[in-house]
DNA sequence: GATGAATGAGCATTCATTCAT
DNA sequence: GATGAATGAATGCTCATTCAT
């Protein structure tokens, strides 16, 4: 046990600091355990908060669930809708680092986790699975439609429906972060790096051939 | 009181469809609700049977729960395995009616919950999980596996990873079944058909482009 | 500690009775401490339950004060608008044996407590104090207003106001309650027989002097 | 920041009044809702304090509540001893503006509210209900029953008992008060000017009768 | 003195599980 | 076999109280 002696005691620590605190704690609970099976104790617990502090910011579980996710929308593909707007360059590319991008964001524990967590438990919660939908999931098949579409007008690709192929462009990165959230203890899985070549290359040829 | 000399007690009617029918209420409300927020008495109510009966035949919620998986595991695609050895056509075509098969097989209320539950509680019963993983998605991902492997023998495919490009080919379908799961409120999505269409039409344009 | 062993086990006692068990234990608890500072546990132990039974027959601990104090209610003077209507004799006699009867029914356990309880805990309780108001209060001064009325009509009382009196009628009935479930300890108050003897007295007395 | 340097720091202004203030606000509050359902919190916010504050002047929840009906009983009728031993007027006169005294006492928020209090607390709160008997209803009984007695020795009054006529005269007034703290919303009630003159009217009436 | 963030014991409520009928 | 009343451990939430600033 490390030395606290010439620490501030627990409770004088930064007010601002705890609701992110008690926020990554309860993030890293819901999606090991689910939102029903987490004990607000066990995030107190983890938070190094008492159970009460978590009252002081949170008006009940629930609204702390809110908050979780709500949080990890913020990390958004911020950039991209300039980048698309002035980049010259070939769309074989930008949607290569534009699917690195996706999957280096979900990699992070909190987007992984919050999309782990919007999905399942969506059934309970239709408020949240609705924001989730319209602040993640609609704007990132957005982007990709655009690139798609942005391929399409330079005829670096082939005629397709941009919004299926968007679908169809996310799923595997989405699936891949349940994936990793579900079957995690799975362990030797194909790794990320080599996932992603082979995938972009599928799509990528697929998107191209018409050439 | 009318008599029933005649006919067989209610509590007998349907003595073997019992479990069967607690599974079916089960996996409803499981499916709806997650697993921690159904309530046994909700189970019972559907299932039109007392609360004290499903314990005559499953020892506690979670052995019910792994009733409910272990049910959904049995639809799997039987007869993939001999076709594949017999068939003699096109890779392509064989390729598109697996497709098929899989789509159908979550399209049915059963399966489909049954994988948008496994990968929900996963995190709860990695037990669950790991059979889950072994009873479907390894078959799933082999047969896909195997058809690629044969379209890349008879060269109707170009070079390459078999089993990446199988977990990429079963992505987007399994991702359908959970958005449907998920989002189902969400309405206005794009119908199964046209979405299979473009996917299949990009995904083998992917493999075959090498041609 | 008795024998039980001739006795059917407690869960199995019928089921009709438990709710009045219930609502017997938390009457006296409500009563002794007051609606918040009585604990289920409590009430449950008292009425020799477990906590959970209590919400077999309330759907919580405002739904039990609900029906304790609606139990309450049915003890009311039945009996006396008939008599009233028939009764030839003296009104001072009437009124008299009315004050009787609301002394012995104040004076039971249950009627009292109520009256205690629901004075004391009107102010979070408005409906309950409603409720109270319209099934006790008003059909008590509504008799005693009757009687009051007879007696003015037939001249053995002089002329006064007839609900003003009735609520002066009652008064020291109902302060004599609350005197008892509030400052009960206090031991050697004037006895209930001598009370009521000068309270008639005087009451009969300011009615009757006009003669 | 504006600049105070001129001015007394705001949290010194009423130093001294801090704790009636405080004991009003809880007063209110512990009348509207009763001492349990009260929040610290609360009284803090009317009192236009911080929680902390309370505990300054209090040591805890009780005895703030103490403090609160020990305030209330200083408004006493002072003044009447003096009094009764000179006045030398009609002792319905006297015993008429008595009552009138108690009115107007209960009838200010104070008192009437630390009545219902001490009325409906007395349960939990063996020793202030003592405290209160002892303070406000003993001295008020003994007033009326001084009066009684004085009409009784010049022969204004008939013989009654004393003692019980004091509690007969006072219930009604107690009562009044006890109702518009606990049915205060009924509205229409008889007003008081009108309650008063007919109560007093019946009770004169009674006691005089005799001449 | 005054503050208000932090605490944690306490309580209402839920629900999987049991068992006498 | 089937029932459903009864149980009690578990957990979300509240609020009096403390104390570093």
């Amino acid at each position: 046990m490390p030395d606290h002696s010439l620490e501030k005691p627990a409770h004088c620590r930064r007010k601002e600091a705890r609701p992110a605190e008690i926020i990554a704690a309860a993030l890293h609970l819901f999606d090991e355990k689910g939102y029903a099976a987490t004990r607000l104790d066990d995030v107190a617990l983890r938070a190094g908060v008492s159970k009460g502090t978590i009252y002081l910011y949170f008006d009940s579980k629930e609204a702390l669930f809110n908050a979780v996710v709500r949080e990890g929308l913020m990390t958004a593909l911020s950039g991209w809708e300039v980048r698309l707007a002035n980049d010259a360059g070939n769309s074989s590319n930008l949607l290569g680092e534009l699917v690195l991008d996706f999957s280096r964001m979900f990699g992070s524990d909190q987007a992984g986790a919050v999309l782990k967590l919007a999905l399942s438990e969506a059934g309970n919660f239709p408020d949240i699975a609705h924001t989730y939908h319209d602040c993640v999931i609609v704007p990132g098949i957005d982007l990709l439609r655009k690139v798609v579409m942005r391929g399409m007008a330079r005829r670096e690709f082939r005629s397709v429906n941009p919004e299926i192929a968007a679908h169809i462009i996310l799923a595997p990165l989405l699936m891949r972060v349940i994936w990793e959230h579900s079957f995690s203890c799975g362990g030797s899985v194909v790794p990320t790096e080599r996932y992603l070549a082979e995938y972009l290359d599928l799509i990528l040829e697929g998107l191209q051939s018409a050439g």
